[in-house]
DNA sequence: ATGGGCATGTAAGCGGTTACATGATTAT
DNA sequence: ATAATCATGTAACCGCTTACATGCCCAT
């Protein structure tokens, strides 16, 4: 998706400054570890050179100077074009899926494992997926009663199924991998 | 996972020259648009120089000079190593499954659009995932046929119900998206 | 003979990460 | 006091992409 089209996206629904953002992106997009400040202020500094938004120095009675950011009509628009055409629909990865989920690279490579390391790798997954599944299901109540938007409520709903469906799929390659352990003994 | 150990990972199991990994990674990676030129060579220069692999230069009767790779203990090694260690098992993503199915990252931002636009979308979608399941469905016949690696088998299966959860997700969607569009009438 | 597949590379650039630097405010 | 949070930035680096260059072999 990119960075530029997030914080178009983000500044197109309310304007905000700099740290403001990376705030939002990390509640949006769920990076717990900080977004990097690197790439925030270069690629904004970036936009504002394009027209794409406009700085407005303030200056409050207490506490450091903040730099509202807005978006301009060039800017609307170019996050307007990106969200109506086809890019980013379609990555050219036939198993994109891999890409959510970083563990199948190694499961990939399982066969150069002994079964008892490949089954602690699986159960220590597991545990951390329950614990992602009770994280979601927090927020997913949050977002309820808050009356979030549907649209992200439902990315949401889809997340939380994911997360059931590796269980139940971690649970069953354990299974199998005790199976094989049993065996060679 | 990183270029550098999917090639460590190939190489374990068999040596191979540069064209050939290529297309060792579209198979087993699934990258439709070809796997890029640049990195490949240039990584493999890198852990050339690092003495984690070597290269025997063949030359045949008839066909281009081809450089064989094998992988030294020290590659090997370090392969082992980055598939035991907790690596790239938790990426930092609360929401990783949003990169495996980049699409989300535009329902993210659909209050945007008007709801056809948002069901165009949905519904060239639905297809494109249709045509996506029969295709793991043809993938995954052929390795149960050649008897493959039951891990891979694994991993396969999984994605195959990743997509049936999408369509069933995208289908709802819809429904919805149709139903606000009657409202607005 | 022309295009496609095999095969190996180089160069420029981009997007993102890591790490560092600075300074003010707020909470314990 | 001092630690955490708010706030804005810079510099070095890295991995990867895009695009280009070269040349052989094979099938139509």
């Amino acid at each position: 998706m990119s960075l530029r089209h997030v914080l178009l996206g983000l500044l197109s629904e309310n304007p905000g400054h700099g740290y403001g953002l990376r705030k939002r992106i990390v509640h949006r997009l769920g990076h717990f570890r900080n977004i990097n400040e690197g790439q925030l202020y270069t690629q904004l500094a970036k936009m504002e050179k394009e027209g794409l938004i406009e700085r407005e120095v303030v200056v409050p009675e207490k506490g450091p100077a903040r730099k509202q950011l807005h978006i301009t009509p060039k800017g609307k628009q170019a996050f307007l074009d990106w969200l109506r055409s086809d890019q980013y629909e379609d990555d050219g990865v036939l198993y994109d899926f891999m890409q959510g989920y970083t563990f199948f690279s190694k499961v990939n490579f399982f066969q150069h494992l002994e079964p008892e390391e490949a089954r602690d790798k699986v159960r220590s997954q597991i545990s951390q997926m329950k614990d992602k599944k009770k994280a979601y299901e927090e927020i997913l109540l949050q977002m309820e009663r808050r009356n979030a938007d549907p649209f992200r409520i439902r990315i949401l709903t889809f997340g939380l199924k994911e997360l059931e469906n590796r269980i139940e799929w971690l649970a069953d390659l354990e299974g199998d991998l005790v199976r094989q352990q049993k065996e060679a003994v």
